[in-house]
DNA sequence: TGGAGCATGTAAGGGGTTACATGATTTA
DNA sequence: TAAATCATGTAACCCCTTACATGCTCCA
């Protein structure tokens, strides 16, 4: 159930609509989760139902509408909730550690080749969360702005702290991936 | 397609049944990629009507029965093939760190113990994959002598080069996390 | 006026987990 | 003889991706 909480966590920010999420998520290679919006819509929808958030109908000109949703205060309880459990860490699965495991299958040029665009992609997403990260811990961020607007200072100093280490550490595992595929390259050219 | 290439890349090491396969993918810490019997046993039968394995029926006792399989050459060759060619690489989608994110919602108190149990998760990870990449690397687990088993040396080396460096990742990536952790719970702590 | 962007939905299908279900063999 | 282990299957359900589907509004 992490999409939902992932939904809450930004909607205690501020309301936004389905398709306001939906950028959101795109926003910075996939924020810190992402989805489609053909799993967004149905799930506001139940969390509506659940109780957890309320949705207002919006118009805009004559006839595009839009629902903004808001999170209720049940809905910052089950976030709450949800945070301060510990959840079954479930095991490891990276589809691209196992097709390394196979690269003996293949000529050491192939494997090199692949081995760099994945460095690249990895050493792109640790420059954006490295990134990502000093614009929270300065609150630079449009939604950290609007998460803080009504805390006292000591707390805004905490939650920023605390948001900019999430996205260190996403930056960090990203770094340590394109470091092990650089220093393989270097091997498999040795 | 991930689970589909694991197993034929056991099967590549010497024919199991279901249940073997079973085993092997929950032996150390999930090698590199796990599954349920109820998700093995159908896929099996997938892959020996799709020609990239057969089965062989076996009896022990009376009435026992098991089916094992062993990869054909179009299994080997659908293998390669996979393993030669460069996939979409994925968001990454850390349920842990979306979790982390919102730690400003619990007391530093709360963060840090699910922080702790977090970080030793993490370092038995690390520990058991790179106990498991040294195995490899020197040729001593099971799996890897059947491997190797018809292989000239200088195959023999390559193969037990580049296992281990992908056990070497997989404990890379996970001592990266703890130590992420271990940094966190030591800012908590001030 | 046409295209980019705004906005919300449904449907089909794959991958994965949990639970249901059955029966044989070995070992304490 | 009872429990652990061997051995294989099906069913229900959730999460996620891709595709199908529709209509409005703003701007060049």
């Amino acid at each position: 159930m992490s999409l939902k909480h992932a939904l809450l966590g930004v909607l205690d920010a501020r309301p936004m609509s389905g398709y306001e999420l939906k950028q959101f998520f795109d926003s910075s290679t996939g924020w810190m989760w992402s989805a489609q919006h053909s799993q967004i819509y149905p799930l506001l929808g139940r969390l509506e139902k659940a109780g957890l958030i309320v949705g207002h109908d919006q118009v805009r000109g004559e006839h595009l509408r839009r629902i903004v949703y808001e999170i209720t205060d049940e809905g910052v309880a089950e976030l709450r909730r949800w945070v301060g459990t510990e959840h079954p860490l479930q095991e490891e699965r990276d589809p691209f550690l196992l097709q390394a495991l196979f690269f003996d299958l293949v000529t050491d040029e192939v494997a090199v080749s692949i081995l760099e665009v994945y460095a690249q992609h990895q050493e792109r997403i640790a420059e954006e969360s490295e990134e990502h990260s000093s614009m929270l811990a300065s609150g630079q961020t449009p939604l950290i702005r609007e998460r803080l607007h009504r805390r006292s200072s000591r707390e805004r100093a905490r939650i920023t702290a605390l948001k900019a280490r999430a996205f260190a550490g996403k930056a960090q595992v990203a770094r340590s991936r394109a470091n092990w595929a650089r220093e393989s390259v270097d091997l498999l050219r040795g």
